[in-house]
DNA sequence: TAGATTTATTGACAAAAGTCAAGATAGGTT
DNA sequence: AACCTATCTTGACTTTTGTCAATAAATCTA
C-alpha cells in the first residue's frame, strides 16, 4: 500500500487490527458457492483457484498466488450469494478482513479509496488481458500464455484445472504439453 | 454519481466544468492503438466498438453502448500506450475528462476516489461476467449471451464485429443464427 | 509399503468450428 | 436509380478440439 501512496499511522494501525492472520489448509474451501463473500483475503503465503460449475463441469476461473488479493468480486462488492468458490490448491498463510471491517476503514478513513481504486484497476486491467488471451484460440496459443504467466506455479496445479483455466479439455492440454516437449 | 452518493456542489461545478461535449461521427476513430489514452468519455448517446489485432485480424473487445464510460483500461490507467483502438459504430454524443484534469479533481476532491473505487468495481465485475461467458464454448450459447446483454444494438453492429466479439468466425455466426431462426 | 483412488496419457473416432470460395444481399455514393 | 463496395449467406472441405475408453502414472491413505 506504500508504494501507491504512504498511509497514515493510524490508518496502518487500523488496518493491521482488522487483518486476522490464518492458516489455510491444502483442500480447504475458502468460500463455498451460493454462500456470501464476507471477507477479503491478502494471499501472504499459497496458492488458490475459484471455480464454478457449468453444467456437470467445473471450470477454473481464476488461479491466485502470493501477494494476490483474493476475493469473489461480485459477491464481495455486493455482498449478495457467490456464483463461484474458492479453493485452497496448497498451504496457504492469509490475511483475512471482513467486509465490515472494510467499511468502517473507509468510514474512518476515506482517504483509502484512493489506494483501493488503484488496486481495482489494476485487477481490472489484469483481466482485460485475460480476456484478451481466451481469444488466442489455439491450445497452444493459449498454453504459452499460461506458461508466460504462471510458470512457477506449474508443477502446482493439477492439469485439469489449468485445461479448464484455459478452457480446453485436459486431454487437449496433454497433447500440447508432449507436443511442444513438455516445457 | 448522486446514485452512488450524493456529490458535494463544489465537485459538482468542477466536474461540470472539466467535462467537455462532443459530437462524434460514425466511423471515427476516438482512440488509435499505440496511442496514449488520455482522456475518459461517458457516452452520453451513441455506439462504439474497441479492438486490437492478432495477427492479421481485427478482434472486437468490447462494445459500449449509450451511459457507458469509455476508456482504454491499461491505457488511460497507467498513461502508457494503448494495444486497441477505439471506434465509433453510430453517430455519438460523448462527454469528455482529460485524465489530467481527472488527477486534479481527485487532488482537490479526495472523496471522489469513493465515486470511482464503485464504479471500477461494477466494471470489474462485468469483466468477469464477459470472461465467464467467453468459457460457454459453444457458438450458440455465446450468441444467446450477446442475445441477453446487447439485443437493443443487434441490427446497429455489424455482424462481422459480433463474431469477433464472441470470438467466433463471421459464417459461424451466421450459421448458428439460421439456425436459431434469426433471432 | 501396498492398495486404492485420482490424475495424466494415448488412441480412435465424432463433432464443432474454421477456411476458402462463390453468389446474394444490403449499404453507401454519385 | 444505378453503380460500387462491403457484408452476409451458403456449400464443400479441412482442421482442431472434444469425447469416450483403456492404460499408465502419480498421489493419497491406512
Amino acid at each position: 500500500l506504500n508504494g501507491i501512496q504512504p498511509i497514515s499511522k493510524k490508518l496502518e494501525i487500523a488496518l493491521v487490527e482488522c487483518f486476522k492472520i490464518e492458516d489455510v489448509q491444502k483442500g480447504k474451501i475458502l468460500l463455498h458457492e451460493k454462500d456470501i463473500c464476507k471477507n477479503l483475503w491478502f494471499l501472504c503465503e499459497g496458492l488458490l483457484r475459484s471455480y464454478h460449475n457449468i453444467g456437470n463441469k467445473e471450470i477454473t476461473s481464476r488461479i491466485m498466488y502470493t501477494g494476490h488479493i483474493v476475493i469473489s468480486p461480485g459477491s464481495f462488492f455486493t455482498q449478495t450469494p457467490a456464483t463461484e468458490s474458492i479453493e485452497a490448491l496448497a498451504d496457504c498463510v492469509v490475511a483475512k478482513l471482513s467486509f465490515y471491517d472494510l467499511q468502517d476503514i473507509y468510514k474512518k478513513f476515506p482517504e483509502f479509496n484512493y489506494h483501493t481504486r488503484l488496486i481495482t484497476e489494476q485487477y481490472f486491467y489484469k483481466q482485460e488481458q485475460r480476456l484478451y488471451m481466451l481469444r488466442k484460440h489455439d491450445a497452444v496459443a493459449k498454453y504459452n500464455f499460461f506458461l508466460e504467466n504462471y510458470a512457477g506455479y506449474l508443477k502446482d496445479i493439477p492439469q485439469k484445472y489449468i485445461a479448464s483455466f484455459l478452457n480446453i479439455a485436459p486431454e487437449t492440454l496433454s497433447r500440447t504439453r508432449s507436443k511442444l516437449g513438455k516445457k
